[in-house]
DNA sequence: GAGTGGTCTAGACCACGGA
DNA sequence: CCGTGGTCTAGACCACTCA
């Protein structure tokens, strides 16, 4: 099992400090001949390195030293700047699209609506001191937020539901579950099809109880990790 | 992008029915034939499988449908074998070792401890419905629960600090991340180094706030949906 | 003992990134 | 335009599983 052990071998430099989060590690060619192997089996331990969380990969740019993952606590209702802010990153969203449309398969089911019912459906990316992280797309349902897309929430969804329409998440419905970077969102990352990445589903209910909007963000699985505390009723 | 291709062919037949959770694909050399392709292009389209959580290797035997994912509500104290029985899937635990040691640096840092303390380290596998899905590791307090080693804590190890110890968990800090299984680990769930897995670290703290206990697991990440709802503060 | 998956070799071509 | 990563080929050997 020698990718294990060139693996094993890499990871010992990064955590001697040799290599630093953002680093770019050396080409494949000259890695492999220093490993005296070929590049199909160091890729083999490029991957593992990846699947651990520890390098990441820009599409033909080459592999990078993973930074600190960012700490999100899907408990709170803190937007992702002030999340980010609070740990010393540097955040930035950028709007891919908002448009009308009408509800896909997926809208439906999260958000509990008759197929083909109207829907703004909102595309973007969130980066971490530069680095892509995210894809995230959000379904709002428009018989609650009338006329959203003529608002700036390129930035925060949550401050535009707060000061423009008095709505304040009262709940939210999770799910976590690993899948992979796939077309487009894999491209807005950066990245090719199949890297590892962390699904998350939230579906907010508003302080009535209604539930009014969902989103489904795909992270890069080495930018994130999850934290709470959970609290038990005796 | 031909793997990309075949992945797309191999989840269009598990989503048409043709093929079955727990059922095994067809050789890796009568897969690549039928797709025209070699053996290693067949391979990272079912590793791309695998990463989606849509297939599972069994070292040396082969690739299997995935079963529906576990649902698992973090901020719930109900233990796995009441949390498998309530979504009809049968739970199994094999106990692996049972010890007592000195702390190393993992137990030290979550329990707060000074290194080489006295610690209680219990591995354990989590089955379901026959499958080995996830490995885990215990630390627990001897000066909390004395002479823990002498009771049957294979099932349930809060069934055990309840009933003889009268501790009940207050709160627990969690932590998730995806990493893989490796080594040891792997080969208890049955599987190859390099194996997806989500990783659950919890803190336990007992009704006085105090640190009492933490475990580690390693879930292969096909197996699991972590799933809860978060409610607000006004 | 046949067949299988795990691992590895030694190449190749292409399209893209960056200078 | 060079070097790079992305993708693919056509084999090979070994250790293990399972009939």
């Amino acid at each position: 099992m020698q990718y294990v052990k060139i693996k094993d071998s890499i990871v010992e430099q990064i955590e001697a400090g040799m290599l630093c989060p953002r680093q770019k590690l050396p080409a494949e060619r000259k890695l492999a001949e220093s490993f005296d192997t070929t590049r199909v089996t160091l890729r083999e331990a490029l991957s593992l390195l990846e699947a651990e969380g520890r390098i990441y990969r820009e599409d033909r740019r080459g592999w990078f030293i993973s930074p600190e993952p960012l700490c999100y606590d899907p408990t709170l209702t803190v937007n992702f700047s002030t999340m980010a802010q609070a740990q010393n990153r540097i955040p930035k969203t950028q709007l891919l699209t908002a448009k009308s449309t009408l509800a896909n398969k997926q809208a439906a089911r999260l958000l509990g609506l008759q197929p083909f019912s109207d829907i703004y459906c909102i595309d973007r990316v969130r980066y971490l001191d530069d680095r892509p992280v995210a894809y995230v797309t959000s379904y709002i349902r428009p018989d609650i937020f009338p006329n959203l897309l003529d608002f700036d929430f390129s930035d925060s969804l949550t401050d535009v539901y707060r000061e423009h329409f008095s709505v304040r998440y009262q709940k939210t419905r999770y799910r976590i579950v690993t899948s992979t970077l796939m077309g487009e969102m894999a491209q807005a990352l950066r990245t090719t099809s199949g890297t590892p990445a962390m699904v998350i589903e939230r579906i907010n209910y508003d302080q009535n109880g209604a539930q009014v909007s969902c989103d489904i963000e795909y992270w890069r699985h080495d930018a994130i990790s999850i934290e709470s505390v959970a609290e038990f009723a005796q």
